[in-house]
DNA sequence: CTTGAAAATAGACACCA
DNA sequence: TGGTGTCTATTTTCAAG
């Protein structure tokens, strides 16, 4: 579990991105050699850094037209079968169990409102339910590593570049 | 855009899940020749239903101990501010533009506490700011085709399988 | 869509800087 | 640790049925 030194970031950046690039291709871009990228990409995947990979689905172009955010407000006896339910209805897609008056953010994909509102309505056996329509979703950022420098200024102790 | 049928959904599942798998791997699982299945992979390419390949990176093993979930009201004509400013802070990994009282759902992932704070307060010049700590995150299911059949009961026309 | 063959690539290894 | 060269395994592409 070293830190990450600045290859290995920029590494990450670019699987983040592009995750069926080869080893050569990623040694080109950070300017290793393929054996030492394959091997250093081998070493983020089996020391846990990189869980997987992922094709990245266009949910529109599978008619999936609405797209919400649902906050769940329940009781601790009813949690556990809120979280079975959702694990159970293929349209909530992203479940979060939060702090705070809400106690699950449910991400729900949809072809029609009509569906949605079966979602809700079930849902809704669980607790009070708040439901936002996504209007828009910004691109996923990729998840830059915290010894990286941030754009905002930082408070604590002075950062040190490795 | 042509409806797709089952094996394309079969497809579609796999890549969600494995995003590496090659031609040959996905014919061998869906009853595929290897030509095939790579002509149908690079079909739901073109289309745009497989909008790009990315590694999963575990946020815990790049430091990223913190992850909450920021809700932001903000005015009109403060969105774009807003927006602009998530879109530069790395931190903020997931922006939705919603409808309801919320303007904005994000996602922040920080190494700790203290970056948090930085960033929520800077997002309360927007407007006010809910936040929640995400507790655990459920993984994120792959999406399914809309006209794939649901666990729950349906309104509307019958439902007919191809 | 399948099979079969060819061309291109990627991944793995051994050895050296 | 990383670079080079090489060898093998796979993949992808293409032609034909």
């Amino acid at each position: 579990m070293e830190p990450l030194d600045r290859i290995d970031r920029d590494i990450l950046a670019l699987l983040q991105a592009e995750g069926r690039l080869s080893g050569a291709e990623v040694g080109r871009r950070v300017g290793l050699s393929q054996p030492a990228a394959s091997a250093r990409i081998q070493r983020l995947e089996r020391s846990g850094v990189i869980t997987g990979y992922r094709a990245v689905v266009d949910p529109v172009a599978l008619g999936l037209n609405i797209h919400a955010v649902v906050r769940l407000r329940t009781t601790h006896a009813r949690l556990a079968h809120a979280l079975d339910f959702a694990s159970r209805v293929p349209e909530i897609v992203s479940v979060l169990r939060v702090t705070g008056e809400d106690c699950l953010v449910l991400e729900v994909h949809c072809p029609q409102a009509g569906r949605l509102e079966q979602v809700v309505d079930a849902l809704a056996r669980y607790g009070p339910v708040t439901t936002s329509l996504v209007l828009r979703a910004y691109p996923r950022k990729p998840l830059a590593d915290a010894t990286a420098a941030s754009s905002e200024g930082r408070s604590g102790p002075d950062r040190k570049e490795r």
